[in-house]
DNA sequence: CTTTGACATGTCAAACATGTCAAGTATGGA
DNA sequence: TCCATACTTGACATGTTTGACATGTCAAAG
């Protein structure tokens, strides 16, 4: 996820959902593990469609999602800019 | 963002808000900077609302504001692991 | 072959984000 | 005071996420 600038709206939403899908597997948990962890009310449904980049999450899904998984928010989005910048322009 | 473990809608957007509105002033950027920088039809209602905490954002549309302000994603959330102390709670 | 588990996908309704315009507030300067 | 800039807030239409449920697919196990 290093050149972001160019990205385009599914290509977001498809790499945001690997990534969720990378760590919950990372974690050995199902997608109904997760929706059991989240807060509120889920089910699998929509998890799968934003692992899938199927749909566009608000921030407070990712945010549960996140807590679910027992991961920082910023590892949803894999970025590391360890070597440089942002996007200077 | 520290302790987000325990933390309601609310203050996940008024906390992801607040983050924005400091680095947009923090670059001398007016709301109206910010909207005509980002991608597809936008103007300052929105981004007024999303500071405020008064919607719940979707991914894509962090994802450009982000770009407008040329800093990743995770800058929006104010990870803390860098310098900054640890979870002071 | 049947069952079970994990996940994808389709549909539906309710809630909500977004975009747009209009009006309001606040501040600072001429 | 008047005016401009910056931001907030309300109302509304439109589109989409979300939650709920049913169904389909596929692989592994029995």
């Amino acid at each position: 996820m290093s050149n972001m600038s160019s990205m385009e709206k599914a290509d977001l939403l498809k790499l945001v959902g690997k990534r969720i899908k990378e760590i919950r597997e990372s974690k050995g948990l199902a997608q109904l593990d997760v929706a059991v962890r989240m807060e509120g009310n889920i089910d699998t449904t929509n998890i799968s469609r934003i692992e899938s980049g199927r749909t566009n999450p608000t921030v407070y899904t990712l945010f549960r999602i996140s807590q679910a998984l027992e991961v920082p928010m910023s590892d949803l989005f894999n970025i590391e800019y360890s070597n440089s910048m942002q996007d200077e322009v």
